[in-house]
DNA sequence: CGGGGTGATGTAATCGTTTTCATCGGTTAT
DNA sequence: ATAACCGATGAAAACGATTACATCACCCCG
């Protein structure tokens, strides 16, 4: 047996004869042979390994999106190299995956919520296949996966609208240049105008994706005036879950006195009492989505690169159900 | 210039005269240069990519665990490469990151929840470096880094016990032969015992994880006495928060009338009102800890395995502490 | 002035695969 | 009977680095 037969068995089965190639298989079995995967892929310029890089792996969000990845990428043969927190800790290296191992990677999947880092170019430029989650822009030269946030911030709107007049609603954001939360705001002030109601300053806040922010927000609301029969859009849950708070310390019941609606549809809005109406993102289509197109660059570089956008779904619950009160 | 030259400039700069290695330098600036890690790590045997198996990757724990490990990785140099789900989609492969390409990584950090499954023996026979998180054995030949179930229970069980009699106290876990649950389990039973008190059999209960078991729990033990006047303690916030919400439903209220402590300490914990006592573990410590120890297996593979155990402590809220009634 | 030490660099083997090309026996077709 | 062909296998080059070893110029000293 030379090395020669050994590799085409394990690769090209049928280029070998069938007596032979059962020797060998035998032989490998009971030896335990392996491959080596780093002269392989020396020699393929293939690692199979897809690089994953997060603004921040926290909360579930990352937890089950990471979870969905990996399982589409094990399907595919691929494994997942992950890189947390990427972006901020690099202070200026506007290209996140800068402290990637970026030889080692067949591609990267990057998630982007800021507007002003890591520009889609700047990803572009590293030269390697790129899947891009949370932002797109007509034309990117790489794989980009959305959610619509403009459609689930739609109907949530519309669904507040249809119990509260224009002027009662109030959308609470995180800060400015972040990608959802602006997207999600400016769908909310849309909604509103197309029914004749320019937004007030006042209706749409910006602060941070935190439950303090929620609290600190309904409470000064509620200081300056009653918050009583209006409809809250908030940004993400937790602000949701921070304004129910605040306000069932005021004596507010919801959907009664407040209505409320969150986004992300995490596991909390079914764990409060009313539960939280939220817009749901799926998240592991979101993943699974995303490498399936890494993959497809990766593979198939000829092709263009194609843009997918996600639809999400309002999830009505009690926190603002129409006729729900207690 | 000859390659062996270039290689001694990016490896033992020392050992090249500094005019050669400057003009070197420069060149490699010029050309973006880069070396090949497969070139590297086929000669190296070295990958510096270190994988982690979770049972799950699932909610903010394993999240938080990624998130702190990723970040001692990358400090040390490393990667890491990510397995989630391992064990139980490996139908019966006792071995877990069986399905991973352990000739890929340079060691293993698996996480382990079930007594059964994936013993500490079979990935110390995978003969790579290894560190355990979630269970050790004295002796075990892989590092393992613990958190002290026993520790936390413990503090828990006597801070309920100091304002509720032994018989009116409840442990509500998950199935039997979770790890952290039967510990948990045990250290409630001791400190009960410790008090003179043997534990009824309906004073600990068994199911899963979950909100919803932790809510039927609670409606069930209403359906057949009073909730009133017991102390619980719950085997991890989800139980706990279920329970809470079951509990207010009749009208009863924490602590005045149930007294209430988690485990985890998760975000929810601070998301609810009143308040939910928790026992925290360390998590960033204990993932940093488990990154340290295989590095130092990786690096030094003639010292002995350690052993290390965290311990937890618990935070007492509003929804057990004394005299904090309504 | 020649030999040995020294510091800098080049040569070549090596890591473990894949893959091209050559070889070789054996059929088949002419 | 010979040429053409074919299927199976081996030999060797390549991938891109590291590193032991050889080489070489040079300097110092006896």
């Amino acid at each position: 047996m030379s090395i020669a037969t050994v590799s085409r068995v394990l690769n090209n089965p049928d280029l070998v004869a069938r007596a032979t190639s059962e020797k060998v298989q035998r032989a490998v079995r009971e030896l335990g042979y392996r491959p080596n995967l780093f002269a392989k892929s020396l020699l393929s310029k293939r690692s199979r390994v897809i690089g994953v890089s997060l603004p921040d792996i926290h909360g579930e969000f990352y937890a089950e999106l990471m979870h969905a990845a990996d399982r589409r990428a094990r399907e595919l043969g691929y494994h997942l190299l992950v890189s947390a927190g990427a972006h901020q800790t690099d202070t200026d290296d506007a290209t996140p995956g800068g402290s990637f191992a970026l030889d080692l990677v067949d591609g990267l999947i990057v998630m982007l919520t800021e507007r002003s880092r890591a520009d889609l170019e700047a990803i572009a430029n590293l030269n390697i296949p790129a899947a891009v989650i949370g932002c797109d822009r007509p034309g990117a030269r790489v794989e980009t996966i959305t959610y619509d946030n403009i459609l689930g911030a739609e109907q949530a709107t519309e669904h507040l609208l249809e119990g509260t007049p224009p002027e009662r609603c109030y959308f609470v954001g995180t800060h400015r240049g972040n990608l959802d939360s602006d997207d999600r705001a400016r769908a909310f002030c849309d909604a509103l105008r197309a029914r004749g109601h320019e937004p007030e300053d006042d209706q749409v806040a910006y602060g941070e994706f935190t439950f303090e922010w929620g609290w600190d927000w309904a409470t000064a609301r509620m200081d300056a005036d009653a918050l009583a029969g209006a409809a809250v859009f908030a940004a993400n849950d937790e602000i949701a879950v921070g304004i129910a708070n605040a306000a069932r310390e005021r004596g507010l019941e919801m959907p009664r006195d407040v209505r409320l609606v969150g986004f992300d549809d995490s596991r909390i809005c079914t764990l409060l009492r009313p539960e939280i109406s939220s817009v749901r993102i799926p998240i592991p289509e979101l993943a699974s989505e995303a490498i399936d197109a890494l993959v497809r660059r990766i593979e198939h570089p000829e092709q263009d690169p194609k843009h997918t956008r996600l639809a999400t779904s309002l999830i009505v619950r009690d926190s603002s159900r129409i006729g729900a009160g207690a």
